[in-house]
DNA sequence: GATTTTGCGTACGGTACCGTATGGAAAAAC
DNA sequence: GTTTTTCCATACGGTACCGTACGCAAAATC
């Protein structure tokens, strides 16, 4: 595992390794879904032909499977991160949680969670994979809530609530340019972690 | 507008008319998405050839459309239907909703709604259309809680957690199989609505 | 019962892909 | 500086579609 300098800043276009594809990959799938994921697609956007692909990949599957592996462990690695709160600020923690899945800004790792997701309703692999990741979600959150003083039972299912309506929340088609969806969306906050 | 009868039981198996393909694409639509509504595999699923889809539709656009139209309708109906509450049983009905968007019996209506949202996410025309159809939703619910006497901004919020909380539960992976999931919903249900 | 319309089959050209085979240039190793 | 690897281009065959042109039988209309 040696470390590699990997000058590829702007205009050095030099070679694509496995990476790259993998990551224009889910750049794709954010905002087209699994069906858009097409070999001569990603090649055309580099500017190569498939030629290059099937030097790096055995197959379609083959990438699909890394593109896979790379949001597991991408998103362990950040539920990991957004949930560990220093002592005494738990509460901020969630409330963070929430915001970070709710937020406008976050669009791409949104569209990537429902693009995994969509994913996973047509193959049971997909799906066991998401429900590693939702577990670990739940449980982490879980920590907090039982951290606040609640019973592991009610700690359970408020985690529940908290990304059954993040979730939810990106999926709904509703007029987000109304300016009360703010206030809206504090005092839902506000429901599930409060009291 | 003459009826028709339409005697098409079992064996009988005449012909095929718009409505027949507009069904069996909503069909495919629930458990493969748009992007398995293919115009020669629904006729083979029928076992006639497309020459039959293209004496009924233009191309595989004018399908997609009268899909969604139908959607439309059939959601607006169905919506008016399970929001209105007799007096004085508002609370009831509004549970009554949640159970229906979260229940395990109703797979098939939950995956259409996912399809349809999944597909909307790629296409603002359909983007529209789940915004009409949502708004609805929400305004039915908001009117529920705002006869419970909640104030109008409340009524607005709860309503949006209720339709955002039952489609990402349906978006979550997680052990359905766990015996604490009821309650889990129940206290979940409660939290929405109560006090 | 002849004629028109309806509903579908057949056959075709075209596109957008997947995957393979093979060659070749540039970089790395020697 | 030759050899070997690395990385990609080219060219090809194959599949799964879309949409059209046209033919034809059964049913509806007259």
């Amino acid at each position: 595992m040696t470390t590699e300098p990997k000058i590829r800043s702007s205009a050095a276009r030099t070679q694509l390794d496995r990476n790259d594809w993998i990551e224009a990959a889910i750049e794709v799938l954010a905002d087209q879904g699994v069906a858009g994921l097409r070999v001569e697609v990603l090649a055309k956007n580099f500017g190569v032909t498939k030629g290059s692909f099937y030097w790096h990949f055995k197959d379609r599957q083959d990438l699909l499977n890394a593109v896979l592996q790379e949001w597991k462990e991408g998103r362990l690695r950040d539920i990991e991160k957004q949930s560990t709160a220093v002592p005494g600020k738990e509460l901020e923690q969630i409330h963070h949680v929430i915001d970070v899945y709710s937020a406008v800004r976050n669009r791409k790792g949104i569209s990537i969670e429902l693009a995994v997701r969509d994913w996973a309703r047509h193959d049971p692999t997909i799906s066991a994979v998401v429900e590693e990741v939702d577990s670990y979600r739940l449980e982490c959150t879980r920590k907090l809530f039982v951290t606040l003083g609640l019973s592991d039972d009610e700690a359970r299912a408020r985690s529940l609530l908290v990304f059954a309506y993040v979730f939810g929340h990106s999926l709904m088609a509703y007029d987000r340019s109304n300016p009360k969806v703010p206030e809206f969306k504090r005092w839902i906050a506000e429901r599930i972690t409060g009291r």
